[in-house]
RNA sequence: GGGCCAUUAGCUCAGUUGGUUAGAGCGCAGUCCUGAUAAGACUGAGGUCUCUGGUUCGAGUCCAGAAUGGCCCA
């Protein structure tokens, strides 16, 4: 006996006794190690920031990760699978620091770096426990227990290791460079992080400014003297002209900038060469600015005196805005670079500045915003700094690292967004801002705590991917991407393009950067593992028990190997997403430990997947630092998601309040639906727009369906008491059964090749159009054979094919649907094969028995169904009830085969339709029984009443008669008695199989059915007796009117 | 400004190398069937396959351009 399946069911109580189930049987872990010794498929874990709840977006990937891995364990593969957590960098900072009302680097480090560490540290496992239980809940097998973690110091050590192999070829350096800096964070981003925060439709300041031509200067007895023997007869002549034409009226250099609070940094103005510059007098002044652009400005031709060629400007000069020295702001000049033979060019620059504020050119200059000429404020834009070291510019800092304006300027102290209108207020003050208006643009801001990003000019430490360049590519050719088109789309682009990584943090809580150096000579170290430093000479500071991070590591120190004074931990940290993408080699403690790594199969990974947003992040940084060490890819194939929106399409966040909490829908519907409409919804790759009504929908339409078909099976088997054998073979099987076995087998290899080639969606939608032939076709088609009271072989043959399809599709969903494929599989399989795998997923998965396939049996079925279709569409038409039984059909199909097919399948079409007789005629004469006692279902019928006759195939016409002999009439009605009385039968409560008795009472035309049909009524009814006349007493009792006779029948149960 | 993806019924999606009348599910209206009943069948309404060109005997499908949306980059 099988356990009662009640057609009512409660998906999440079924999955709560499952999941005790896998627990009490340790199904993971023996899934896992019951294939030791197979090939090896691995899966890395793309570690989540575990400080945060769980999304609907992490359920997603979470899914789509535990999909294949289970699947191959099935197919016979040895897949232990490690989980990760990312418990580095910024994302866990900014939740302490939001605890702790923070909002600077200085109150951290006044709280104490070690105590701020210490609260991180906790902070991460506060959030673990909510993950752990919802991987838990949603069937997502990985090792839980455990897992690899980015802070322990055993995983550090491993990166540490990494950035010394990199090291020493020479790929790591230390830039002095404008990088996208959080003035909030304080620390420079990485191009993949500043990626992550672009803001569009940013509302910004965007300004016209007149530099004034320092007619002062060229007024200074001498000067342009001086000038023509520097510069060139040229240069001195042209300013000598134009100081001319202006005749002692101002002549000014009219510039655009959306960031004002750059401009006291400002250190020179940037023509392009070879564009037309026009000369105007607006308002009693002159204003120099490109033809082009003049439109734009709003400035008439009519106002032109001259034009000019973008190298006659170049090497005017012009006054500052601001004067640095007036506001005690710290000024250099640029471009003496000392190659120091270390990681770093150190950069020796003459203190003071020049203060000359020249025009210079530069091939930049874009004519599509502004003026055509650019304010160059070197400290502050990375084109800046490059024309700065070029043409020997001042380099000015105005603003400090928290992006507060130093010195004595009037709005001093103010973040640079604030001073911003303060500092045109003053120049407005001064007559020298031309026009102010506000511009809408994209920005950058910080990925998580969203303060706008400065570029700011600073030493930074880089890897040099771009050495790597061509071995990316290559390693990229042998990935396979699902969807392909991001392998040379969205990554392949990437890689193209590659930058260097910044990959130095100036934080606290991360990954120390193993680099010591010598405050006193400069020497570099990098120092690999943890036994190396204890090596080094003058070694001091380290305390038991071992920590790893700030700040502990910075009191480390040792002999310089060169001059013999103390090396010092450099005080960076590095990026997070280095952490995550050394995962192959950090989880394993490599080369400390598990030296055979690269041998036993645990490198490279075979799957990894995470949405599209990881193309810069984890993706990269696991492809770089794997190519850097290994000069190889680090992972076979990967499925990259989607994003999730919510059902109108909009982002979901927080603020919005659109975000889908994934406990609720799981508690309502279970894991196995939300699962399910994961995997079959939509295409991975695809923005997919979430809504609940989407889980319900696949609730009802496919696991309903399953249940349905698993309920009705376990109802019949067990009251015939069938029970599965499969060593019995099967000589008289129906077209029927031989039908759906063939379906069966198709969908294993359909199923098969589908998850073989990481496409859970394809193979998903195939197994929803199987149960659903299985459910409206197989099973509604083989009802009255569960049904008859005899146990004969055709009986036998239903249940042993619905069980074999019922048994093999839970192993063919065990991987997309754990929790209900197991539950069947325990019903079906283990209440009688007590030697069985106790779990569905300890098993094999179904191999494909080709010889059972027969395409043509499948393609006689379908013409079957679409010939019903039609029958049923005729008498709908005709207003015949499928009831009544009907003498015959008439039906054209395409030629001889298709004939000889529908014979062979013709008891099929006789009870769908419930006629007697089958019979065929050509197109033309079915077509023309239309009306003539028949109602004819099929083919248009196009203008004129003219059949178009297409040239090949799909030529189906199905005639209905539309008179009803009386017999088959008083057939009818005998049947609408057993509907009736099927009906009285639940309606008074009894069980499906009980036996009853049955009365009725009515005219002579009833009597005489009822006789006729006894044995009929009795069988179909489970009557013991059918008699005339209705007792006194417990009867249940109905009364009707069927086709015009007043009928009252009763049912008592039997005995 | 550049790149990638998407656009097919009210919604979610199929649509094979170009080939007769573009499909399914949900939803809506109606009818039927049913001891699978929280299902099922049939019918109906609902489509300028986003648009404009081009290639072709023939384009939802191939090519070019545009629009809208999403993502990514500058």
């Amino acid at each position: 006996m099988f356990h009662p399946a009640s057609s009512k069911v409660n998906f999440p109580q079924i999955e709560s006794t499952i999941l005790s189930l896998w627990k009490d049987r340790n199904v993971f872990e023996r899934s896992v190690d019951s294939r030791q010794g197979c090939p090896r498929f691995v899966l890395y874990e793309g570690p989540p920031t575990a400080n945060g709840s769980p999304g609907i977006h992490h359920i997603l990937s979470r899914v789509f990760k535990d999909v294949i891995p289970r699947y191959k364990v099935m197919k016979g593969h040895y897949s232990p699978r490690i989980a990760g957590w990312d418990t580095h960098g910024l994302p866990v900072e900014l939740e302490v620091e939001k605890e702790l009302g923070f909002s600077s680097k200085t109150e951290i480090e006044e709280y104490g770096i070690d105590q701020f560490n210490a609260r991180c540290r906790e902070s991460v496992f506060g959030y673990l426990k909510e993950w752990e239980a919802m991987t838990e809940r949603i069937g997502f097998w990985i090792d839980l227990k455990h897992p690899y973690i980015t802070m322990d110091n055993n995983y550090i050590e491993t990166c540490w290791w990494a950035i010394k192999q990199m090291w020493d070829k020479g790929l790591i350096y230390q830039g002095y460079k404008v990088t996208p800096h959080c003035p909030r964070c304080g620390t420079s981003l990485s191009s993949h992080e500043v990626a992550l925060g672009y803001q569009d439709d940013v509302e910004d300041p965007s300004v016209y400014i007149k530099f004034k031509l320092a007619e002062s200067l060229y007024s200074e007895p001498g000067f342009l003297d001086k000038l023509r023997g520097g510069y060139g007869e040229k240069v001195a002549d042209f300013a000598k002209w134009l100081l001319n034409l202006a005749g002692g009226k101002g002549v000014y250099l009219l510039a655009w900038t959306t960031t004002p609070w750059t401009l006291p940094g400002n250190s020179a103005l940037a023509v392009a060469s070879d564009a037309e510059y026009a000369i105007m007098e607006v308002d009693n002044e002159y204003l120099i600015l490109a033809s082009v652009c003049l439109e734009a400005v709003g400035l008439s031709d009519d106002s032109i005196i001259a034009k000019v060629k973008g190298s006659d400007l170049v090497d005017l000069r012009y006054e500052p805005l601001f004067n640095p020295k007036e506001f005690k702001v710290p000024v250099a000049t640029m471009g003496i670079l000392r190659e120091t033979g270390g990681p770093s060019s150190d950069i020796i620059w003459k203190k003071g500045g020049i203060l000359n504020y020249p025009v210079i050119a530069t091939d930049f200059v874009s004519m599509e915003d502004g003026t055509g000429i650019v304010h160059m404020a070197p400290a502050y834009g990375e084109v800046d700094y490059e024309a700065g070291i070029k043409n020997v510019l001042d380099f000015v800092h105005t603003v400090d690292l928290q992006g507060r304006v130093i010195g004595t300027y009037p709005f001093a102290g103010k973040f640079v967004k604030d001073a911003d209108p303060l500092i045109l207020d003053d120049l407005r003050s001064r007559g020298l801002l031309f026009r102010s208006e506000k511009v809408r643009h994209t920005y950058p801001f910080c990925w998580r705590c969203e303060a706008p990003l400065l570029y700011y000019a600073k030493q930074t430490w880089y890897i040099r991917t771009t050495a790597v360049k061509e071995s990316l590519i290559a390693g990229n050719n042998e990935i396979n991407w699902y969807p392909e088109h991001i392998k040379y789309g969205r990554f392949g682009d990437w890689l193209e393009n590659n930058i260097d990584w910044a990959f130095s943090r100036e934080r606290y809580w991360g990954t120390p950067l193993n680099i010591w150096r010598c405050e006193s000579c400069g020497t570099y170290e990098c120092v690999g593992s943890v036994n190396d430093l204890k090596e080094k000479v003058g070694f001091t500071g380290l305390k038991e028990p071992l920590d790893l991070h700030r700040p502990y590591i910075d009191e480390i120190t040792f002999t310089c190997p060169s001059c013999g004074r103390e090396m010092k931990r450099v005080l960076e940290v590095i990026d997070c997403w280095f952490d995550s993408g050394a995962m192959p080699i950090s989880q394993c403690h490599y080369p400390f430990e598990n030296e055979s790594l690269f041998d036993d199969g645990r490198f490279p990974a075979d799957y990894i997947c995470e949405a599209v947003d990881q193309t810069r992040g984890w993706f990269y940084s696991l492809h770089a630092i794997s190519t850097l060490l290994f000069n190889r890819p680090c992972f076979k194939n990967v499925i990259c998601l989607g994003h999730i929106l919510d059902a109108k399409g909009e982002k979901m966040s927080k603020v919005r309040g659109n975000v889908v909490e994934p406990w609720a829908i799981i508690n309502k519907y279970g894991a196995d639906a939300l699962r399910w409409y994961c995997f079959t919804a939509s295409p991975p790759g695809n923005v997919r727009r979430f809504s609940e009504d989407m889980v319900a929908e696949v609730t009802r339409r496919f696991l309903l369906t399953l249940w349905n078909v698993y309920s009705f099976f376990i109802t019949y088997a067990n009251i015939d008491h069938f029970t599965p054998d499969n060593e019995a073979t099967l000589s008289e099987q129906s077209e029927l059964d031989r039908w759906i076995i063939s379906e069966l087998n198709q969908l294993i290899v359909d199923v098969d090749s589908a998850l073989d080639g990481y496409n859970p969606t394809e193979a998903g939608r195939r197994i929803e159009s199987f149960v659903n032939d299985l459910s409206n076709w197989y099973v509604r088609r083989s009802r009255r054979r569960f049904w008859k009271s005899e146990n004969d072989a055709d009986k036998l043959s239903a249940y042993t094919t619905l069980y074999k399809c019922l048994v093999t599709l839970s192993k063919l969903l065990a991987p997309f649907i754990p929790f209900l494929a197991d539950e069947l599989y325990q019903n079906l399989v283990l209440t009688v094969l007590s030697d069985a795998p106790d779990s569905v997923h300890l098993a094999d998965f179904p191999v494909a028995d080709k010889g059972k396939i027969d395409k043509q049996l499948d393609a006689d079925t379908r013409l079957v169904m679409k010939i019903s279709s039609l029958g049923r569409a005729a008498r709908s038409q005709a207003g015949i009830k499928v009831r009544q039984p009907l003498a015959h059909v008439v039906v054209s199909v395409a030629g001889s085969n298709e004939q000889r097919s529908l014979e062979r399948l013709k008891p099929q079409i006789l009870e769908e339709l419930n006629v007697k007789e089958l019979k065929f005629d050509s197109l033309q004469e079915v077509t023309k029984l239309d009306g003539h006692g028949y109602i004819v279902s099929g083919m248009e019928l196009g203008k004129g009443q003219e059949l178009k006759v297409p040239a090949s195939g799909g030529v189906y016409q199905v005639a209905v008669p539309t008179n009803i002999p009386s017999k088959l009439q008083a057939e009818g009605m005998a049947r609408e008695v057993v509907h009736r009385l099927q009906i009285m039968r639940r309606s008074a409560g009894f069980d499906i199989a009980d036996y009853i008795n049955t009365y009725y009472q009515g005219g002579d035309y009833v009597r005489q059915v009822m006789e006729t049909f006894t044995d009929y009524i009795k069988q179909e009814t489970l009557s013991r007796q059918l008699g005339e006349g209705i007792p006194e007493e417990g009867v249940f009792t109905e009364s009707y009117k069927l086709g015009g006779y007043h009928i009252l029948l009763g049912v008592k149960r039997f005995g």
